[in-house]
DNA sequence: ATTTAATCGAGACGGTACGTCTCGTCTTCAA
DNA sequence: TTGAAGACGAGACGTACCGTCTCGATTAAAT
């Protein structure tokens, strides 16, 4: 019994960006319901099979195509200027900014979708992406809250829930626009409910 | 140019019923991803035209299967005991109760998915499902206004999404559990975000 | 047990006409394969069930279709002037002409063939079409043969055919033009065959 | 303009031989009507792609199927024993023989019937089937002529067709049995028609 | 002249097969 | 030995027709 474990020293990294810039391309041209296997290896000028090798589906191809190269799990830390307010405002407004970049909606909500219905998809998500956000908010919170700038007795993770879960509510049903008002106004509220007693 | 629209007059009652059963029992047995619209078709005893004569996607057949059948937008009302922060923490409990139903789970996550990469079907899911149930918490936040219970000068649509924003994150990204507990804790917090000032 | 035979005393002649017009119109547009029950019925403005009612199949109708009203098993005779070969020739030249007539030419291939595999359609065929032509020319021969311008052992029935069959043939195979001069040259071939010894 | 051709070096002998086989096979148990390109890809174990990548119709495959594996149009080739009239009579007995065989009948007769409406299957039969056995008739004609044993000023052409005519008609009429006896009357006169003059 | 029973146009229905598309695997050949 | 190319078995897609089955609305014969 052969595992066929492929040997990732000799990958070729040329085939490798190929795929990733194709199904990028492909899935803002067409989006993700007609992206296929098949059309990103047609375009990325690949066998099928180079694809297959490397990666167990396409939403697993997408999901690597938008990870930015460089990223980091310890490396995402947000502002600290000692105004909680203002850092807060900073980067939910650049939140904001991020989920109305047209260029990355179709992905990121395909991938959204993909991960209600793959879980291995959705651990992977929550993993690279989604936990290492979260946490850099938790450890915003503790700081403010060892500064008495917030109740103490509050989790902090259910304060970063109070943050970013109506943004992302926003997001998903589409149901009003996403601004930097909105940000600001979710952020008052939110510390107004996380006010020291 | 012919529209080709179906005569709802004659249409058989008995196989529409069929056919949301199927679609209901197979999304149940093996998920949304391999449910299609041949084995609905099968598992109902009916004519794939059947189906394509009146849905347009098997996202479609679900989301009608997932309504109840006598439901009403206007016919959803949250309780008003005068006590909000009691009527809240109700209905928040009946929500988690409800999205913790794992027979509900499946179709549920589907449709929420599918509805990212669908308009239509997004559409018809904030309509129908969606935004009746968010206008009866505006109401009964309008209400708590006029009793100067919270904020007269705060939209109450985002207090709703302060209040329903998190439960639905969590649930998204099963990040964790989703109990009474924290449904209480999001009321507490979001309701001090809306007191009056 | 009921037959369910219909009344034909209360038989639409207006929408039988219009049927088999229809079914003659369309097999000249689209040819026999693309010809359907459906399209029938739609262009002559007429339910499928009248069709179903009163043919087996659309071989059937085209069948109808292609009979001339008026025509009558025992109305087909051969001329005779006394001169045999100018007979044959006159008539043969005739079916030639017949064959070639592009209007008839797609219901006459079409049935041909159909009755290849529908034995209920060459039974009608045989019966109503093939064999009043074949019987005349066999009485045409018998007059012959007691004029002594033939051979009177031969079976007159396959001088009919080494007449026939010839151009039968021809038009089956279409690997020649079927012309006059082929005409004529099958008959002065199969009157030197047949002479007396 | 892709063509989109398949590369025949590629091509799995395997499937074709199995394809060719189950078309046989069905069409012998339930005739060529209710032969199916689903009930061939099935019985020969095959995707229905394969199929449709190297035939354009069900016709096709069946001719194929018919085919003996080694004919060569070249190889036909009629007795010349110098009794021309034994010669054919041994050949024409043949081919009775072979219209009469009930495991060819079905096939042979479907692909008479289709060839009248799809011109592509009668351009393949005429040149592949047709046409060789037709060319060794003339071939044997010319002999005769040549050694004075019939009449030179006729086309041979012509004089196959008052051979093969006769059967080819009775065959596809079902009229009346075809028998040696048959077989044996037509050569006569045929023979008696043709003879030196 | 009215009744009445069948035929009529229409088209929804349960089905079958179509020809296409894409899946994930397997094989061949060139670098 | 990898990777491009693509044939393969599999099976769902959405469409086209099949032949059957209701539906009213004529419509013509029998009352």
């Amino acid at each position: 019994m052969t595992a066929k474990t492929p040997d990732s020293t000799r990958r070729s990294e040329r085939s490798r960006r190929a795929i990733l810039d194709a199904a990028l391309e492909l899935v803002g041209e067409s989006g993700y319901q007609r992206l296929t296997i098949e059309a990103i290896a047609a375009r990325a000028g690949v066998g099928k099979q180079t694809i297959y090798r490397w990666w167990p589906s396409k939403a697993a191809v997408l999901f690597e195509a938008c990870l930015p190269e460089g990223t980091d799990a310890e490396s995402v830390e947000l502002p600290d200027t000692g105004d909680l307010e203002a850092d807060l405002k900073t980067v939910l407004r650049a939140t904001v900014d991020e989920l109305n970049n047209p260029r990355l909606d179709a992905p990121t909500r395909a991938l959204t979708a993909e991960s209600q219905n793959d879980l291995q998809l959705a651990r992977a998500l929550t993993e690279k992406v989604l936990e290492p956000q979260l946490q850099a908010y938790v450890r915003r919170f503790r700081t403010a809250q060892q500064a008495g700038q917030i109740d103490a007795r509050t989790d902090p993770r259910i304060a970063v829930e109070l943050l970013v879960g109506p943004l992302f509510h926003r997001w998903q049903t589409r149901t009003f626009p996403l601004t930097h008002e909105y940000a600001d106004t979710v952020v008052d509220l939110a510390l107004r409910g996380l006010a020291p007693r």
